[in-house]
RNA sequence: GGCGGGUUGCCCGAGCGGCCAAUGGGAGGGGACUGUAAAUCCCCCGGCUCUGCCUUCGAAGGUUCAAAUCCUUCACCCGCCA
């Protein structure tokens, strides 16, 4: 099975410029690129999807560039919003394009012998350029009348109107590829599928100006399959950043996928064969209480992220956490592992110890003490397991494993850690 | 430039001098049932030193015993006319 192939069995393929001739050009190696605007600090789950399809393309022998959007991070791309994005100063962007950059490129091999993987960044070719050069030069070969036409500005005319600047953004973004072209003779650019305006003018222009020819790829925007965003919790995004979404929660999102999504998600993030992933879903319409493929997907995407090493004691400590055993069985090394994964908060001392309410406030996972409260009146509050009541409720001295250790939890599978720590 | 309409809690959206921390829906949270799933049902959903107090209804002032609700100025949005 080819790569082509092989992305549509993953439902990879939303659209594509000529499917003849894209298939033929892939039986040679060529390059590609995908774009990555550093609009957060981090990547998110989201982005994953085309940034693995890269990845993909890289494993099947062809020439990757992933480029950070320096300079359209800093104009703002309206394709799929309906409302004028506030500009980031370029000190945040260009902070963020660097943390981008570094996240994007351990997906990519650069020692790759045949095709190593390239990082690029727009700013590059267009700071250099001046106002007018850039009228002139690029913006001559832009009709305004198709520019209207596009999804993304004639939507934004209809409603909230739309800037000049991001007006602007699909030149800016046909300059990259005209400019990817021309340095690395890169022929194809990847997207997401609000991205096919965008890819689509890349390529006029460089028709227009280099008579050269390239074809685009879109991926369709994902979605759950009841219909919701992707990638959201109640805390916001799902990011790839250790420090803005922990490991341990990272795997827990995978793990609390929806039946009727993982199988899909299996096929759009895993690196796994579709033997494998057929296995999986007969396992799993056999036998779904099972999760068997929930803790495939859960252990496939954290080692991928974070590392196989991270993976292996973020599902160890899933699974001592929520395993059917008594917790006071955990071996105290066990215990410390698993507990280490988990939002912690600290006690120096027994004398006082803080009430089940202040705790878990102070863990970060509720909002508020009275969103602790809340769940203590509603029967939700436990520590080690045992439903707690009362709002005044603390943990005492007995209740620490080892002498250390405590575990709060929040509702179903919101846990806490709490340590006791001498005062040094 | 003129006339009219709007800006409410995470989102949508009621309220139009006291009974308003503010109707309703969605999102979110807890429980029951399960499998750390879905569906369903019940409950909750600004904060705090919690029978009370504090901060919220675009911003700042003002009227009043009392304002999200009235007045003034400012900002932004949306219509219609020029």
């Amino acid at each position: 099975m080819n790569l082509l192939e092989d992305l549509r069995w993953r439902g990879l393929v939303a659209q594509s410029t000529d499917e003849k001739a894209l298939k033929e050009a892939l039986a040679q190696p060529i390059t590609l690129y995908v774009g990555f605007d550093p609009t957060a600090p981090s990547l998110h789950v989201g982005n994953l999807v085309v940034l693995l399809i890269l990845r993909r393309f890289q494993l099947a022998g062809h020439n990757p560039i992933a480029l950070v959007g320096g300079a359209t991070g800093l104009v703002g791309d309206p394709s799929g919003k309906n409302e004028e994005r506030t500009l980031n100063t370029e000190e945040v962007v260009g902070e963020w394009v660097t943390r981008i950059r570094q996240q994007v490129s351990k997906y990519l091999d650069f020692d790759a012998p045949s095709n190593p993987a390239r990082v690029v960044n727009n700013l590059d070719w267009t700071q250099p350029l001046s106002a007018i050069e850039f009228l002139r030069d690029i913006g001559k070969h832009f009709s305004v009348n198709q520019m209207l036409a596009k999804d993304s500005v004639s939507s934004r005319l209809e409603g909230g109107g739309i800037s000049y600047t991001e007006f602007s953004y699909q030149v800016l973004q046909s300059l990259d590829f005209l400019e990817l072209f021309r340095r690395y003779h890169c022929t194809l650019q990847l997207g997401g599928s609000d991205q096919w305006g965008n890819i689509v003018a890349g390529l006029d222009l460089i028709r227009r100006v280099e008579s050269g020819s390239g074809h685009a790829l879109t991926v369709p925007l994902l979605a759950k399959a009841d219909g919701t965003k992707f990638g959201k919790t109640a805390g916001g995004s799902v990011w790839l950043d250790p420090e803005m979404t922990t490991p341990y929660a990272f795997f827990q999102y995978w793990i609390a996928t929806e039946d009727k999504d993982v199988i899909n998600f299996l096929k759009v993030f895993s690196f796994l064969t579709h033997g494998e992933i057929i296995e999986l879903e007969k396992s799993h319409n056999e036998n779904p209480g099972a999760r068997l493929a929930h803790r495939a997907l859960a252990r496939e995407l954290t080692a991928l992220v974070h590392s196989p090493d991270i993976a292996e004691r973020v599902e160890a400590a899933s699974r001592a956490l929520f395993g059917q055993g008594e917790l006071s069985d955990l071996d105290e090394a066990t215990l410390e592992s698993a507990l280490a994964q988990l939002p912690r908060v600290t006690i120096d001392s027994f004398d006082e110890i803080p009430t089940w309410v202040e705790l878990v406030a102070a863990s970060g996972v509720v909002d508020s003490k009275s969103a602790a409260r809340r769940v203590v009146k509603e029967s939700g509050a436990y520590l080690n397991n045992a439903k707690i009541e009362g709002e005044d409720f603390s943990p005492s001295v007995k209740d620490f494993f080892f002498g250390r250790f405590a575990i709060l939890r929040k509702g179903k599978r919101d846990l806490v850690a709490v340590e006791f720590l001498k005062k040094p």
